[in-house]
DNA sequence: GCATGATCATGC
DNA sequence: GCATGATCATGC
């Protein structure tokens, strides 16, 4: 009795999603505590689930079924997300957004549009809070309009590739070696205890464990729908829309064989700094961004663009550097949460340049590729290597020679730009770096 | 010709 | 002023 009387009591009307989203407005600019009385029954301490405290004390129902979405009449799947400020007093997405598991067995047996992740997902209830990190979840405030979201058609395209090569490496019976770069938009990212006393959970095509994962959007994805959202921009429609590979090839197409004066001459680029060592890298920004917005959506995925310049031979003329990093942090870190880690499980964006038989510099290739499974576990290595060695106060640091794939080396201003180890010695900044043969390899086979 | 150490040039 | 992507310089 008393059930179905607050069922009726309901501020809103479950069924619609419009009802639902302006419910949510009131929200806006305020926490949960500042709308809602929390009972002291509420599960405060829980630390990432501001999401439940807000299906049971702000929309009164209990959460449901797994494989439907929090509003089943509705159609409508709740999700909270933080955000952080960006430059410009604006917002950006403090992580990727996880819709929802993947599981394994099941997903074999699925068809994009019969899967799990479309039923649950189509119709999502995004609400954004400023996360800070000392204020208990239900304290943080709701600094956007709530937003409603279904995926741009532009978009789906992609998020259904991405999905489809999701669920072919786990029908290949290599969900274990599933990674971030493996796709643009949609990522399946880790999900659950990491550490050495992970769980492995089953996969049907091979006996290998697998790390636990789930579907999210990746958080450059994500900056993007909140960037779209707060600017007002509409979603648009695109009949000509593509993939992303597929627009990145057609956007080169017209510029490969140029040399690397004639890109140039092209680009409008200035003709002053044509040596420096950043111009083929603009070449490179430049036919990404110039004309149509067809491969903006680059920047919807954390695209890692590198230019290749390869010699005579056909060998890149450097190794591939990364970003610096701290002798002493490493100490205190896994593989998985390394700066390193992060970088090369992102999906790269090669672009090429090559000498012709006169020794002209032309643009020769360009192609998406992420790091292997096993390539990455000796990248893991390395870097586990790179850790002990710190620890232990033993040098060199892993050199070139000792791994086929990743390497240690000086990155800094001078050989005096130094940072100190564990051990308490100095030593020169470092970085980590793929190896020159081994990014060969990989051009020849793109 | 390559591995290794060192440094440059630019953007933020 | 520094981090970053990229390139130079040397010695074997």
């Amino acid at each position: 009795m008393e059930a179905s009387s607050m069922a009726e009591e309901l501020p809103y009307d479950k069924t619609s999603p419009d009802s639902i989203l302006n419910h949510a407005r009131k929200l806006t600019y305020r926490s949960l505590s500042d709308v809602v009385e929390l009972p002291p029954s509420a599960d405060k301490n829980n630390r990432g689930d501001l999401g439940a405290l807000v299906e049971r004390y702000f929309f009164r129902y209990e959460p449901n079924s797994k494989h439907e979405p929090d509003f089943p009449e509705a159609g409508v799947e709740l999700k909270t997300t933080g955000v952080i400020p960006s430059r410009e007093g604006r917002y950006k997405a403090k992580e990727r957004l996880v819709l929802t598991m993947i599981n394994f067995n099941h997903i074999v047996e699925e068809t994009w549009l019969t899967s799990n992740l479309l039923h649950k997902c189509r119709l999502m209830l995004i609400l954004f809070y400023l996360y800070q990190k000392d204020v208990p979840v239900y304290r943080r405030i709701f600094v956007l309009e709530p937003l409603l979201f279904s995926f741009p058609n532009m978009d789906l395209i992609q998020i259904q590739r991405d999905w489809e090569f999701i669920q072919r490496k786990v029908k290949s019976g290599k969900a274990h070696e599933l990674s971030e770069g493996d796709t643009f938009f949609l990522g399946a990212c880790r999900k659950g205890a990491g550490g050495p006393n992970e769980k492995l959970v089953s996969q049907p095509f091979s006996e290998i464990g697998a790390k636990s994962r789930a579907f999210s959007l990746k958080q450059s994805y994500l900056d993007q729908i909140i960037g779209n959202h707060a600017s007002g921009a509409s979603i648009l429609g695109n009949a000509g829309s593509m993939d992303i590979e597929s627009a990145t090839k057609r956007r080169f197409e017209p510029f490969i064989g140029n040399s690397v004066e004639e890109l140039a001459i092209k680009l409008r680029l200035p003709v002053s700094n044509t040596f420096g060592k950043r111009h083929h890298r603009t070449i490179a920004e430049q036919i990404l961004l110039a004309g149509e917005s067809s491969v903006l959506e680059l920047g919807k995925a954390s695209i890692e663009l590198k230019t290749i310049r390869l010699n005579q031979r056909g060998a890149p003329r450097e190794s591939m550097s990364f970003p610096g990093f701290s002798f002493l942090e490493i100490l205190n870190q896994e593989w998985e949460d390394s700066k390193f880690f992060e970088r090369i499980e992102r999906k790269f964006l090669f672009v090429v340049f090559a000498p012709d038989q006169g020794g002209v510099e032309r643009l020769s290739k360009v192609g998406y590729w992420n790091m292997p499974y096993a390539d990455r576990l000796e990248a893991e290595h390395v870097w586990n290597e790179t850790k002990r060695r710190l620890r232990d106060g033993v040098l060199p640091l892993p050199k070139e020679s000792e791994s086929e794939v990743a390497h240690v080396r000086p990155k800094a201003a001078n050989a005096a730009d130094k940072a100190p180890t564990p051990s308490g010695v100095m030593l020169t900044k470092q970085a980590f770096w793929l190896n020159r043969q081994y990014i060969a390899k990989v051009v020849a086979n793109l």
